[in-house]
DNA sequence: CTGTGTGACGTTTTT
DNA sequence: CGTCACACAG
């Protein structure tokens, strides 16, 4: 027992032996943060604290997974079971179907995922007779999110609005909250809003601070402010809060994470011990020396400079590329060699870039060569049409009130309600201020419907209506069977793909959902319909690949994806003004957190680090010649020299010269000559 | 219902 | 230049 702990080095072992009061471990990349988070937690039982009191939260199932997995061999399974490790989503569910009656929530609420809120928010705007031009639906998602992230309410926004362009999104926020409420729907950020309701109860939040007495958070850095809200008050008497995370690694600051929740720590918690880890298990000298050289130029941060415990290491490389054709090729052709020559696999390289347009360069040479690699990131299997389509059905018959789903499946497969019924009924239902399943109970009411559309969604609502009635519980997977049956789903595959193979590929993808849900029933502790489909809204993205065969591929992610990951060989690929830093990032104001995703790419690194940019590349259609990022000079610490344009200059020198569309290029490229004869450094 | 054409858009995306 | 979403014709 006492061997975990001194099998730690001394910042860590300060770290997992600080079990009272308020603690900030400050674990940089690499540092063995997930070892001392669960020896931390298998000390603290050993000291005789009991896991029912123990609440620890990430922000990604896969963490949360590993968390448990990892505690569970410290101390065994038992007792890893009875402690509370969880998304602070999947948490905040629990509170809420537990204290639904304190908030007026119905108990059985279902969650809005992502597409569903932007069905519904489609439907508000519709409602408001605003073309999706004014306003993008995605636009409006993220706009109420950020707001919601701020703790506003839709009312303190209007109040707040200083043009009609802000106005109408604050009215559309209401009318998108009172369809959820008419769903019996919540999204992911109410999910946290109630929540911070709920511990703004005194009676209930007395009760949380009894039963968790301990409070552990991963990836502090990437808090927003409702969560902070949760943990400050259920640790805000106990005052037994462990934060741990990275400043330095806050890269999702445009999602509402707020840097400032870990930068002020001391400021709720003055009384902290903060400890440091900065000795790195992962990266050999060299690499972190880069990261360090970049990141010390941030000046918002908790001063640390990662040490190797790994020593010496070939240096890292710098390549300029003319374009990002040769980018490619360059890159491409070294993984190959090294393959052929070395001892190095596929699977030890990683490429990474900031964005998902860079990788299709890349994936055509990998191809073209012959490699084999995978792209991390792309569309989850949860977003997969079947799956869906499927998924659609499961939660109309738990909710038949789910207008998304019902429109999504009610004619898929066909039956004779097309757009002109629909759009009828939705005509009805804006009019009269009902849902349009209501609207199609009323059919008769509604002008020129098509009266056989309408019993055919009546004969589909029975049907549906017969299936809910059963809670199928651990006969989970003959249930969704059955209801594929019904519903004639696969008739309806077969029909849609009239090629074996892709008919094969498509219902294959629906059986692989009876596993996932074969997977629940052995997994969960109440299985059944409901909390199926609420693990798979709360998943998502989890298993996604099924990346039990990770195999011998290279990796292709953007940064933020390659976040807690590591690679014995990077290529940091892109590295140019306007691309890392990110344009739009500079002229918003957020270089900082450019210079954190570099910081990250660098640190993904085990041994061999090279970092690439391209002295020219295409961007709609033009070409576009671009300069090293601040970066490279950066990591290199080098001066960047005078003919170096950094991306808030690039717009001015742009402006500057006379607008010739067609001698654009031309007159670039004699710029850039002159100026390699002026600097001269 | 499915395919094709048109136009707008162009950073990142844990739940 | 590519992609995606939507509109319209078959």
């Amino acid at each position: 027992m006492r061997d975990w702990i001194r099998r730690l080095n001394l910042e860590q072992r300060l770290a997992v032996t600080t079990t009272e009061g308020p603690v900030l471990v400050l674990a940089g990349a690499g540092t063995g943060k997930t070892r001392v988070i669960t020896v931390r937690i298998a000390h603290m039982l050993a000291q005789g604290v009991d896991p029912a009191n123990v609440l620890a939260v990430t922000f990604t199932n896969k963490a949360a997974g590993e968390m448990r997995e990892r505690v569970a061999e410290l101390v065994g399974a038992k007792r890893a079971k009875a402690l509370t490790v969880g998304t602070f989503h999947a948490f905040c569910v629990r509170l809420l179907r537990a204290n639904a009656k304190a908030l007026g929530l119905p108990r059985d609420f279902a969650i809005c995922d992502a597409s569903d809120q932007l069905s519904a928010l489609k439907g508000v705007l519709r409602e408001l007779h605003v073309a999706e031009t004014r306003i993008q639906p995605g636009v409006l998602q993220s706009r109420i999110s950020l707001a919601k992230n701020r703790l506003q309410t839709p009312e303190q926004y209007l109040e707040a609005a200083s043009d009609d362009w802000e106005e109408l999104i604050g009215r559309a926020w209401i009318r998108y909250a009172e369809h959820l409420a008419r769903q019996r729907q919540v999204d992911f950020d109410d999910l946290l809003l109630q929540a911070v309701r709920l511990v703004g109860m005194p009676a209930i939040l007395r009760r949380l601070r009894e039963r968790f007495r301990h409070v552990l958070v991963d990836e502090f850095q990437d808090t927003n402010a409702p969560q902070y809200e949760i943990v400050h008050a259920l640790a805000g008497e106990h005052r037994n809060l462990c934060a741990v995370g990275d400043d330095d690694q806050s890269i999702y600051g445009w999602r509402g994470a707020d840097v400032q929740k870990i930068l002020g720590f001391e400021r709720d918690f003055p009384e902290a011990v903060v400890v440091r880890l900065e000795t790195n298990y992962r990266s050999t000298a060299p690499i972190l020396e880069a990261a360090n050289r970049v990141i010390r130029n941030n000046p918002a941060r908790h001063e640390k400079a990662l040490r190797s415990a790994l020593g010496d290491g070939p240096p890292i490389r710098v390549g300029r590329c003319e374009d990002e054709l040769n980018e490619a090729g360059f890159v491409v052709r070294e993984i190959g060699a090294a393959v052929r020559t070395d001892k190095a696999k596929h699977g030890d390289f990683a490429i990474l870039f900031r964005t998902s347009s860079q990788p299709r360069v890349f994936e055509q040479e990998l191809r073209a060569r012959g490699v084999p690699y995978r792209l991390v990131g792309g569309p989850s299997f949860f977003d997969r049409k079947e799956i869906r389509d499927v998924l659609a059905y499961l939660r109309l018959i738990a909710n038949p009130l789910d207008e998304a789903s019902f429109l999504r499946v009610v004619n898929r497969p066909p039956r004779g309600v097309g757009k002109t019924s629909l759009d009828r009924a939705l005509a009805f239902a804006t009019e009269r201020g009902v849902s349009i399943l209501e609207a199609f109970d009323r059919a008769g009411e509604i002008e020129g419907m098509n009266e056989a559309a309408a019993r055919s969604v009546e004969g589909l609502r029975k049907s549906l209506a017969t299936l809910g009635k059963e809670e199928p519980g651990r006969q989970l997977v003959p249930f969704l069977r059955r209801v594929l049956e019904t519903v004639g789903y696969r008739t309806e595959v077969e029909r849609t793909y009239p090629e074996p193979r892709t008919r094969d590929e498509r219902w294959q993808t629906v059986m692989e959902l009876c596993d996932a849900a074969e997977n629940h029933v052995r997994r969960a502790k109440e299985p059944g319909l409901r909390s199926f489909l609420e693990e798979v809204a709360l998943a998502a993205a989890e298993d996604r690949s099924e990346d039990g065969e990770r195999r011998d591929q290279v990796s292709l992610m953007t940064l933020h994806a390659a976040k807690g990951l590591e690679f014995p060989r990077v290529y940091l690929v892109g590295l140019e003004e306007g691309l890392l830093p990110h344009a739009r990032a500079v002229a918003e104001d957020s270089v900082e957190e450019e210079r954190r995703l570099a910081y990250v790419g660098v640190t993904r690194a085990q041994e061999h680090l090279t970092v690439t940019w391209a002295a020219e590349r295409s961007k709609f259609g033009t070409r576009v010649e671009s300069q090293p990022s601040r970066f490279v000079f950066e990591l290199r610490d080098e001066i960047p020299p005078k003919d170096w344009i950094p991306v808030e200059r690039m717009a001015e020198e742009r402006a500057r010269r006379p607008a010739k569309a067609k001698g654009k290029r031309k007159a670039s490229g004699r710029k850039a000559g002159a100026r390699k004869r002026t600097a001269r450094r």
